[in-house]
DNA sequence: TAAATTGTTCATTTTTTCTTGAACAGGGTG
DNA sequence: CACCCTGTTCAAGAAAAAATGAACAATTTA
């Protein structure tokens, strides 16, 4: 039974090898940028690594993990589209693979997070106009308008903008 | 003196006026969607609305926040170049300013937040590739290597992509 | 030079976020 | 039906992040 990492991973179930190691903590972050949990990075990254699908309880296993955070972690990413539920001959447990085509996981993020998001300040935005239409016409008031019409024009932009940013990845 | 939050706000050093809330709530949001604390939105938020210029003891007294807090959030709001500066004469304190150009605060963004971890990405990444090459020629090698070099093309694509967003932005 | 003013730093406290683990639901299987 | 297997949910605990406030420079004023 080896006890130190060693470079291939022939004991899925086991000790995680330096490479696997290293690749989980490219995408922990990578995630982290994201401002997601570490956890999501660490399934993904195991899962991306892999090349057999798992199922549940061996990345609770392998990465340490209990079986709610897998749990949840593994909802969202399939969410995001970054991981997909395999079918396995003979095995009633779900078996799971990383998406890894890169203009996928940009699209599933940009659905997921980002898009709400940005619905949602654009409501906000809505009733700040609003509230702006009924300001005085002093110098304070006229300034106050100018600045919601740039919050305006910077809704719009990124409106535009970041359709583009998935589009530019093939 | 107006204890319910009057619509414009001829009083710096007090109460928040509706709208002055309902902007910084929007940044507040915003910032956080960029990993941000708070703090940061509060303040950004609240120069963004304000047509003087304002010293860090009005951000305190109007934003109900420490010295510690505006001080480290002005700290880097400057370093975003996301806030400014502005010499007042007749008085010693300096008086900040936001600003306002969608293009100037992206690129600050992207120079003190992004490209930052993405070169550390990349260093982490070119390790990776030297554990590759030391992979067994099994499948598992085979595949883990084949991984790899996706990751690589990720990279790349990224370092070409983002700077292009900057770009957009007229 | 002493006192006052302005702003920074950083250990501590507070708040927020993430993880855990136990209870539970929904199937299968004998 | 009773039992087991798989996965989900959620309250409680643990960990991480942010805010506070007091101590400390650095500068200015008296």
């Amino acid at each position: 039974m080896p006890d130190e990492a060693p470079l291939d991973s022939p004991s899925p179930g086991f000790a995680l090898s330096s490479l696997e190691v290293g690749v989980i903590d490219f995408f922990v972050s990578a995630v982290k940028v994201l401002g997601m949990p570490k956890s999501i990075g660490e399934i993904y990254g195991l899962l991306f690594v892999s090349h057999e699908a798992l199922p549940l309880d061996a990345l609770c296993q392998r990465l340490n993990m209990s079986k709610g955070s897998a749990s949840q972690g593994l909802k969202l990413l399939r969410a995001f589209g970054a991981v997909r539920a395999t079918y396995q001959p003979g095995d009633r447990r779900d078996h799971f693979t990383a998406e890894v085509e890169l203009k996928r996981l940009v699209a599933g993020f940009m659905r997921e997070q980002i898009q709400p998001r940005l619905t949602h300040g654009e409501e906000r935005l809505t009733r700040l106009l609003s509230l702006g239409s009924e300001l005085s016409d002093q110098a304070s008031g006229q300034f106050q308008r100018q600045r919601l019409r740039k919050l305006e024009r910077w809704s719009q932009r990124s409106r535009e903008v970041l359709p583009l940013l998935s589009g530019m990845l093939e």
